[in-house]
DNA sequence: ACCTTGACGGTTC
DNA sequence: GGAACCGCCAAGG
């Protein structure tokens, strides 16, 4: 049997769990996470797997997917889909500050700190 | 097997 | 800031 429908690819899985290291209040781009999973150069494989992630949770906890946005400070879904105005409010409810589509970098941006990453991550 | 399509990114103009 | 271009790679047709 095939209950592996649920588990797809373990890619998919690296990037689940990194994009649940990103705290409250922060945000990550695509290209970030997908170094942080060990997966140098795949940014693009990180928006698939977002668009994968289990409704319920991976592992037993959410994964916040509204907190990746792309390398240009600006969430990526164009302004008219519903899903930007679902990710817009999340951020805003977080306290993330989003200006149209932008955000600053500058002040959002999650910087991983090592020790976290270690202990929350192991592969 | 070939082509197209992305929740992308870096460079350049 | 923004648009064009090219590199990237997994999925689906």
């Amino acid at each position: 049997m095939k209950e592996i429908i649920e588990n797809h690819n373990v890619n998919h899985q690296k990037i689940w769990q990194t994009v649940q290291a990103i705290p409250y209040g922060k945000v990550a781009c695509y290209g970030q996470v997908a170094d942080l999973a060990g997966l140098p150069g795949r940014a693009r494989l990180v928006g698939k797997a977002l668009g994968n992630v289990p409704k319920n949770g991976w592992q037993g906890e959410r994964v916040p997917w509204f907190r990746v946005i792309n390398s240009q400070g600006k969430i990526s879904f164009p302004v008219e889909n519903e899903n930007f105005t679902r990710q817009k409010e999340l951020l805003q409810d977080e306290q993330v500050v989003v200006i149209g589509s932008r955000i600053r970098l500058a002040e959002f941006q999650w910087q991983p700190d090592l020790a976290e990453l270690l202990f929350k991550l192991d592969f």
